[in-house]
DNA sequence: AACCATTATGTAATCGTTTACATTTTCTTT
DNA sequence: AAAGAAAATGTAAACGATTACATAATGGTT
């Protein structure tokens, strides 16, 4: 059914070979043979069949990008960088959403395996790093964003999530709250890990006990935020500020609070992570941590496209990006001590 | 470096069709040599080229979602309904964000073209009906998401959004309003015109004028919304009530009301359209019109992988959804009339 | 044991490009 | 105008799977 490039190259009265260097410029046509294929591309509407091309050349040109869950706006957000820049230079994009799940982001994996994909960048995995290593190791190229690893062939790009912890606590400290919640996300997430052990680090500096009654998880998303708060003021514990590990849960807060004549901040204290478009709509405005999404997706694609065309590499593969913590209203009391 | 089918052959000491049958589970293969080879396919690591097998099956097993932003909520939840069909029937999702402009959208479809793909769904494009319906008519499956588009080979799943825009309306009226804004997303957007088209029915029906300084629009955003209302408030146009084309721009107007002094909802309702997830945890609690996104984005692609499998089909291929108005917080204060 | 029917396996064409190499044409130079 | 260099074009072999068809092996029947 398709125009193939025999097709045209009958039409013109010349070889495929010709028809071939016509539509990918490469020199040595002459003008006039240029001009009589280009007509005949034209009149027929040839379009040269992607898969054959892939096969030729060995490249797909795709990229696939494994999100742990497409309905995070944070995972959106880098997705849009990762697409802009994909755009930019002529690379397609497999999105994967892995659910949450091992077995599916493992699953998705095969697509580097069978050539689906030139590449595959890993946003927040479940994998570990040594899982990840591997496959590196075994020839595929693969990119993680989200996740400090180092390894010779991995680009990275991470922020440090121990440390905005910490100036997240040293923030409530400084407002006089000493009870303060840990509310995580999926425990196995190292974002999570990371978050609740700068969390420990800041009451150890602050001499404070570690207090496990405190801690309480969801799973990312509004409900678990709305659930765990519910679950705790149900136990009975007593605290003046909620630390969650994303704006999503804070929202959740936010609610449960509500519910509870609690009232922000005067009463308790939140603080989310993400600084998802919508905190500082809501009332009161959430204080929250901002990482540069939007960038972390543009600069790591661009070295990962960088890295398959050979274009230099070596030099440096693994960022660090800042997190700043926006104060907003939702810590903004000051609470006498 | 990859293993091929014959390094796979010639190890098992067969060839290749051999191999392919027992990769496929092709019949008549004897147990011993079929043992043999799955034994070769093993210890090698074979993972069969999914290019060659497209280029020779002529399917890529690959559909394009074409989506106007993927930062919106809205379309991330229909997504994640494509995506686990896709998964389900074994069908990779090439994601296409067009970032609402129409040049983006014509450059993605160039992937059904050059066979990247083997269908597209649109999601709320801005091509025109008969721009998409002339793309099918030229044997592209083509199927679209959030618009009404009778088209004798083109799935399609939509909701009448005349008819909630009506029904959102009468709400407001019911609870005594009558100077209502609405707040159009990109003008050139069907679902803009649509949902206008619908409040401009309900003031006919209600025997009230139509007013255009009570238009305003945004870009289906928070900042949108923002805007808008203060662009209003600078006019000095007065208002009870405002129905939003989106639950972002709804939360705009949340911000933009509060930095006015202006109640919601006793001195301002707002109704909002989607149901974003995190309408239900702002507060005040947001009225909005839900729709099943998730079920769309279900039923959307089954239907049509169903259709490239020539599983039947012919019989529906149209289908309208409904939505419903939800009424919480934000609009539920009934004035003196 | 010879024959035929059945089943298992192998051979080679095919999918639609790109490109190394061979061949032909054009252009210089004398 | 002939010869040689340079440029344009053509031929055919890849890329790595699937599969129609041909062939070989097996099994059953007499």
């Amino acid at each position: 059914m398709d125009i193939k490039i025999v097709d045209v190259a009958a039409r013109a009265g010349v070889s495929t070979a010709t028809v071939s260097r016509v539509f990918n410029h490469s020199a040595g046509v002459t003008a006039k043979t240029k001009q009589r294929v280009m007509q005949a591309i034209e009149e027929m509407g040839y379009h040269p069949n992607a898969t054959a091309k892939n096969l030729r050349s060995q490249k797909t040109l795709t990229i696939a990008v494994i999100v742990p869950d497409i309905n995070v706006a944070y995972f959106t957000e880098i997705i849009k960088g990762i697409e802009n820049m994909a755009y930019l230079k002529n690379y397609k994009l497999l999105i994967c959403d892995a659910e949450n799940q091992k077995s599916k982001e493992l699953d998705y994996l095969n697509l580097l395996m069978n050539r689906t994909v030139d590449a595959a960048i890993l946003i927040a995995p479940l994998l570990s790093d040594d899982e990840i290593r591997g496959i590196s190791d075994q020839g595929y190229i693969v990119a993680v964003i989200g996740r400090y690893l180092e390894h010779k062939s991995i680009p990275c790009i991470y922020t440090d999530n121990i440390k905005f912890s910490l100036t997240v606590m040293r923030h409530l400290f400084a407002c006089g709250h000493r009870d303060i919640v840990f509310l995580s996300g999926y425990a196995e997430s190292m974002d999570s890990v990371e978050r609740l052990e700068g969390y420990k680090q800041a009451l150890q500096q602050q001499n404070l006990p570690y207090r496990p009654e405190l801690i309480e998880s969801g799973d990312f998303n509004e409900l678990g935020g709305y659930d765990a708060i519910n679950r705790l003021l149900g136990r009975g514990v007593t605290f003046s500020a909620v630390y969650a590990a994303n704006d999503e849960m804070a929202l959740g807060v936010y609610k449960a609070c509500r519910e509870h004549g609690l009232s922000i901040p005067e009463q308790v204290a939140v603080v989310g992570v993400d600084n998802n478009r919508i905190s500082e709509y809501i009332s009161p405005a959430m204080s929250t941590v901002n990482q540069p999404k939007y960038t972390m997706g543009i600069m790591l694609a661009e070295k990962l496209i960088d890295l398959m065309n050979d274009n230099e590499f070596a030099d440096k593969r693994t960022f660090k990006v800042n997190s700043e913590l926006l104060i907003r209203a939702s810590s903004s009391f000051k609470r006498e001590v």
